[in-house]
DNA sequence: GATGAATGAGGCTTCATTCAT
DNA sequence: CATGAATGAAGCCTCATTCAT
């Protein structure tokens, strides 16, 4: 309990300050200090900033991705099991609006540029997206799902759900649990055949 | 002529460092480089770094909006002006992949932080926004889409929009014109009722 | 004359700075402020630490190079071109002790080893150890130096050339002329046959 | 037996990394991972690293000088002494280049300018040091040396030595028994009247 | 208007040393 | 004695901006 604090510290320091000011508003100082730690302290949890940056990405990836497998409904029609996945990842950015700034400003950054390309090439490591896959490809085979490239599929549903939550962050609608099952039942409808 | 040559010069520059490589590696010599000026001439036309990133931004907007407000079929149907509109800025948006870029990089930032923030009091300044907003108003009152706040039917519509374009720009797919035709009547889907 | 100034004072306070001090005691920020500029104008004239370090040793070099070329008798007997390269180059280095303070500091550091690796690679670059070199060479073939490898002949040559420096510049001792002579004498001496 | 172990293995490590990269390259945490202790133990043994790197010094020189007491030839005439002073060193620092390039990292540094401005003044402290400057009176008072100040006697006989042994690290000769034999006589020929 | 040398605050990182356990 | 997490001063370098020419 003692040793992890000051990398948790650190990591809670880091997502706060780049979620609300970008990677720009928080120079490892900033982090530090946020943290209640000096500044060669987060050298000894992190290589450099850009593994700290990394890291935390992994971490909160990795937090999403167990919240989401955890009672999937594998048994369930396509149609549910994909609101499934997409209500849990809503609100589980809802809960956590944290999570979404810091994924969005990891994603529009070299970090996520280069870390697209990986993918692209190799697996995916990332597991609702496997998830989701699967089911698109199930649904097109299964003549449900718009006969289109898996990747626009992707694109379809989870485009509008980003931008949703970005008018969600900025105050500009509230996403309640109506809304919720109102706009993911259009991203079905975007999709479905 | 010849004096504002260079003012387009220096917007040419960054429009093209900043959408290739983001705001870090756009500094200010780098730009005046690229534009063939030096580094005190970009001041003459620019009060800062701010200032340049802002104009270049409201006037790849200004391009934008007029190319969509060319032949605008007012006349038509809801759904025929709803696809001219997406199809047009997703058609302009292939063909300039930097602007698309530029303004990804715009919007993920400080500066389209408190942009959004301009727009969400005063009015949007936006035109295909606004005209956007106004078929879905009618779209609602009409009931011909789906009875969700306009904001919510914007991101359903344009959210896909800017995925597919990510996907277009990293090759994940190439949007032909049958995608193009394919994904925009899918985001219809999604907002229809 | 005002473009190069500044230059100038870098070096030279680089200069004064290693040579007296070492790398250790050579901040970028005391060069700058013993040059009178700013840190950040160092990097107008050069790249990085390493890049200031190296074109200083090179400039150095050259200097020594072209003192030592000039009135150099080709045409005189074997021994007498010795002396006067050995004697030309003990002169320049009491007349500019920083200089020899510095070269030395230059050698005994990661730069000078990759350097010494570089020249035993490819050519030496160098001028006098060039002549020198050849020198060692016809001495050899003509039997009046000692049957030695030439860099072992360089070594008896110049070790002691160099030890003799350091105890000048400690004070140990003081080279005057009459001392400048015996001493070359006696590195004739040890190479001769 | 066991206590100082790590005071062994300290100075070992230290031994090891500053002769082989510099002090540059040997930060304490290095040397004690190489030492398989902790940071914080170097500081039970020595006060800082100034003192660690002295402390290594002297005992690096402790080793040699008693190396060389070993079956010094105190009755043999002055040139077989001479000769053997410096075989032995020769060969001392070929057994152990770890020792001659510590040395030599150690000579040039502020640490070896502190000493060797406190051995001017007070004592020597370095015993072959102190058998060669007798053997160099002797010689000079008999006539069988150049009448020459001690230390340029020491100069011309130890600066070449040290020269060739950097040639051999670097691998640019290769000293074998042979070359001891001949460039030894070459210092010889230097002091020699 | 145009230039580009100069500025210096601010960013990331290293490392000798300390101290609570 | 031994540990190693923690410290923070200090180092190198970048870059938006200014200003004398």
């Amino acid at each position: 309990m003692k040793a992890s604090d000051k990398r948790v510290d650190v990591m809670q320091a880091a997502l706060e300050l780049i979620a609300e000011q970008g990677f720009h508003g928080a120079p490892m100082a900033a982090i530090a200090k946020k943290a209640g730690v000096a500044s060669g302290t987060i050298y000894c949890y992190f290589e450099s900033k850009d593994a700290l940056i990394t890291e935390l990405f992994q971490e909160l990836e990795g937090k999403i991705n167990g919240t989401l497998r955890e009672g999937y409904p594998v048994e369930r029609p396509l149609r549910e099991r994909f609101l499934y996945l997409v209500r849990g990842l809503l609100r589980y950015l809802i809960a956590h609006p944290l999570h979404f700034r810091y994924m969005e400003q990891y994603f529009n950054s070299p970090y996520g540029a280069s870390m697209r390309r990986d993918r692209l090439l190799g697996k995916s490591g990332n597991h609702d997206q496997d998830i989701l896959m699967e089911i698109f490809a199930e649904g097109i085979s299964e003549k449900i799902l718009k006969d289109l490239p898996i990747v626009v599929l992707f694109s379809l549903a989870v485009g509008p759900l980003i931008s949703l939550m970005r008018d969600h962050i900025f105050g500009f609608i509230v996403l309640d649990e109506a809304l919720i099952k109102q706009t993911t039942e259009a991203y079905w409808d975007a999709i479905k055949r």
